[in-house]
DNA sequence: CCCATATATGACAATACCGTGAAAATATTG
DNA sequence: CAATATTTTCACGGTATTGTCATATATGGG
């Protein structure tokens, strides 16, 4: 699958020169007019990265920003920002930290491109393909889950679910943002169904005296603790 | 069938002199005059090996270079970049890690002939070699298939779909990835239809006892994997 | 020790996914 | 062009998976 790009630009003519340059460089690319529906296109799909124009109607490429640090889903999606000469001195230092990098206009797609890529490389390093702990062991590239080394059964939304919980060891996860990162956002079910699909795993791993690495959080979710 | 190549070239005569060429000493090949088009006819079907000019009008080489690598289909396509004497100091080392080798304009055939046997032999290229697991031996050049010895018979479609999985074994394929490496991308066809391609794959496999080396990845695809 | 709240668990109906045969469409061969 | 082989699509049925609910059990505060 390719890198995804979301560019939100409210000009047309902008819009369309970034997205052909993106497209031209192997990138997948989904535009919006507006924050709001950028909004809505990152709900459906999360992007590897956004490009977004400081001045857009109604909500601004700051308030986008802002939003998507805030909410934990996006907090990590790297941000370029557009912006016009003599804008970027006063009020961009007075956000800082909150994007990755900006690019003043008029810009040239070579220059655009190499920020992109740079920023690409320093986000987001290349996949692992084995996730191991406890014994428990995901190939993301064969899909097979072995413990001790013997290979065990496991459905698609156990093996999404322990994946995203293994991935992030010790951490405790809310059963809304475990809904959101295995079921993903545009589809509704129950919190509770979070406590069934726990209950199947700790069954899976029982025989194997694992069941302990899935703990509850009282009040809170769920979290993965390797235990030796 | 033999080993084909792709030219990307501009200029007309320097273009028929490549394929020419190339054809005289048994190759397969397939010519486009803009790294557009180069990319179309790779969709249509991916050739062992591209050659492509530096300057060309639209996307140039090193663009095109660039977006091979980036897709995992192409990502390890090996490619002979040709340049004018004079460009390759100093921009080809800005790319260094991308091509796989260049050769200057004016070239001799020998010498290009020579480059790219050598490319093709350092990079596995599918001259004379066999891949083999569990018993079964896809012999590439002739487009045999055995099983312990034996020839069996297996139509073009059932033979790549069996190829792609062997070359990359234990890996699970979405039926999608299947697609685009079978039967390219510019063809459109149901997702289901791998399945029944499936189905033959395991007739075929069953009377050996190795139908259980193609298995179903519940809710991802499918995958080769050899047993003992 | 009891209550209020949170989680565990088993059961069940709905659903999604896959295997399969067969017909239709397409390509290949003589 | 006819005959044959191959490929694609479709639809049906079986089965694993999944979401929800009802109920049981646990937890922690007062």
């Amino acid at each position: 699958m390719a890198t995804s790009i979301l560019i939100v630009e409210d000009e047309q003519d902008i819009r369309e020169l970034l997205e052909f340059t993106f497209l031209r460089d192997g990138y997948d690319v989904i535009a919006a007019e507006t924050a709001e529906i950028a909004l809505q296109k990152i709900d459906i799909k999360l992007p590897d990265m956004i490009v977004v124009d400081w001045m857009l109607p109604g909500m601004d490429g700051i308030d986008l920003a802002k939003r998507l640090r805030r909410d934990e889903l996006t907090a990590d999606l790297p941000i370029v920002m557009l912006t016009a000469r003599g804008e970027e001195a006063d009020k961009l230092k007075s956000f800082a930290g909150g994007i990755d990098d900006y690019i003043t206009k008029p810009f040239s797609p070579r220059e655009l491109l190499a920020r992109v890529k740079a920023l690409l490389r320093r986000s987001g390093g290349p996949k692992n393909n084995l996730i191991e702990a406890s014994g428990i062991c995901l190939d993301l590239n064969s899909y097979r889950i072995t413990i001790n080394g013997n290979e065990i059964q496991i459905s698609p939304t156990e093996y999404k679910l322990l994946e995203v919980l293994m991935r992030n060891p010790d951490r405790a996860f809310e059963r809304s943002q475990l809904l959101d990162r295995v079921w993903g956002r545009q589809v509704y079910v129950e919190e509770r169904t979070v406590d069934v699909h726990m209950l199947r795993l700790r069954k899976i791993l029982k025989p194997h005296g694992l069941d302990a690495t899935l703990q509850t959080v009282r009040g809170i979710g769920y979290r993965f603790t390797s235990v030796s």
